[in-house]
DNA sequence: GATGAATGAGTTTTCATTCAT
DNA sequence: GATGAATGAAAACTCATTCAT
């Protein structure tokens, strides 16, 4: 069997039990088993548990940006709003689709130090230039100038983008919470806030 | 030395090692030596690894708790959205003052399989079930009745605390982002969004 | 039973082992075993099969010049020739009781790398250096001035202690060797070697 | 490429790898890679690692023992004196020039059991016996009559190979001593023994 | 003649956990 | 109440060796 889809059944592996058991808890043993291959051969195309890991996190990051990237760009031309119902919808499905990549990069791959944290930022980093852009295309839309100073949209970007990922946690987890349903909620949500602050009807402390 | 002194020790110690090297990759020895017993001592007095992340993880859910009560509870008798706002503050400031704290829980517990994920589940709903009855107060507070069905409300509460939390940790990681401005960034997006919706200014996907 | 006790027994075992197998070959399961403890007890008093290697050299080393410092010092007082006797017949003697240890010393240390060929060549350094002034004592005695020049006192002192070691594993390897026997055939051999020289009587290639 | 042309790269890499790394630590791996072939290859040429390292424990001992020969036979006819001067400087060239084959047999092949010890004791005796033989001739131009008895002779035969050895490792690892110089100190210093033994000028425990 | 693909067996090392005192 | 001494079990990783092509 050809070495690149043999490496490909090894990722599939070690997302799953990276996934399920965490980094740690995972044992070389076990990937290389569900693989179906001998654990000598995981370290020859692999290298060591590290750069195993590694290769999982690039993956599921790629494939989720890919994802969202492709929602988004499904409704390009269109407004503001559809792109980022597109991004959402694209999320939601994609983290429904493959839980266990999902476990890995938003439950394992942040706590687990610098090279993996660094690498699922990144990934964020993207996720986030996108929403960040398209609230500002949402703002230049409805007001023709954007009233939002940049760090708060900065803010705004990333409280959605967290909301977003504690949603398909929840979603993930209540098998009576459809992606659809979560994303809609959110949209509606965000939507109505980001409109309200556009329109200046934002919350003072005082 | 009484007995519940040194136990409070070894939880400090406890919560510091797991926080910052994960549950398994902290190492008992590394925990006894921080809180300055033997390791022997560490197990008369929590038993195995288990129980004593399960202290940990019961000490730091109550302790936030606690504070988002406490938080809450200080504005009681005030408008809801002012108890939204006390809760809020109080979390930004008691994640910032207890990283480590906030590691175990948001970082750890939640990735450790059941017994813990459970814990994690029950804190979370109680914060949870707070942001729900705000929620449910604001409406009536504008219209005198609520105009959302509840299995929205259920999916605003659990948006709004994924977004708190994750702003949570960009608070913790970049010090040039306070806890208040996190807060005042969420709660003025929050409730213009509740605003909006409850005006029945939402977004149709149509 | 006391560290100190099983630590000893250890280094013990560790001696025997690494003499007869090599640094490599040994195996930290077969010292445990020898030593009569489980293999993490090793690992608790002794860190790594470097270090463990490395303690075995240093304990063997300094008790090979201990036994020649002894042997040497022994005749203290007399004539160079009764000293370099002495050290001679030390050396034979300790290497032939503790073959291991010599074998550690002369036919593994050397051969595995930096910190371990060092301490071997600071060992030597030691014992060059009696050699060394007792070739220079021997030479004064005779007359009263050294008139070989320093650096060839150098290599005659390497070729001394040179053949030393070889016929130390040359009367471990045939029992029908005495280490008295090599120690005289060495010394008839050297001193009339050295009585030459100082006499002027050397060989010349031309 | 021809095989026996084959055979002798895989040789070349084996004897510096062997050399350098020690035969436990040298990976058939590196080996098949410095040699330019795949790893069946080797084992279709050489069997095993075992059989590998005694074909380069054999190369290098004949070479070695040619060398010696070569020496000693460009001065036979000539006195013994001339003829050992020969093979030394012959010896202390060839170690020179071949550092790793030199470090295989004298630094790896006689720790290794039984299969190699035997065969870098079988080199040596047959040094041994060049010299031994030299020994004897060097006696008999001087009195006609070998005055020592047969057993001194094998040890003085064996102190003079001892003690070049060791000066060839000087000279390998100290690039300020020149295997001449190295040569020069031992043939005045052996000659000068050698002679004053034959003239009864030993030296005596008593 | 030559190799890409693959593995069984063994290595060093770590860790949660328990006695005897 | 507290600890020094000790270990069973398992982890990551390596290596000599073999096939199918």
């Amino acid at each position: 069997m050809p070495r690149a889809v043999r490496e490909q059944q090894m990722l599939d592996a070690a997302v799953r039990i990276f996934g399920r058991r965490g980094y740690r808890a995972a044992s070389m043993d076990e990937i290389a088993e569900l693989a179906g291959v001998s654990k000598p051969l995981v370290y020859l195309y692999l290298n060591s548990k590290e750069e195993l890991f590694g290769a999982c996190v690039r993956r599921e990051a790629a494939a989720l940006v890919d994802a969202v990237r492709e929602g988004v760009g499904a409704a390009s031309g269109e407004r503001a709003d559809r792109q980022l119902w597109g991004g959402l919808r694209a999320f939601f499905a994609h983290t429904a689709e493959r839980p266990d990549g999902w476990a890995v990069l938003h439950g394992q791959a942040r706590t687990q130090g610098e090279p993996f944290a660094a690498e699922v930022a990144a990934m964020r980093a993207e996720v986030l230039a996108f929403v960040t852009s398209l609230i500002v295309a949402a703002a230049r839309e409805a007001h023709g100038d954007p009233l939002l100073p940049e760090r708060e949209v900065a803010g705004l970007a990333r409280a959605l983008v967290g909301a977003a990922e504690s949603l398909a946690d929840w979603a993930n987890a209540d098998a009576s919470v459809s992606g659809k349903e979560a994303a809609a909620t959110l949209m509606r949500f965000a939507w109505a806030g980001l409109g309200g602050l556009l329109e200046g009807r934002g919350w003072d402390p005082a």
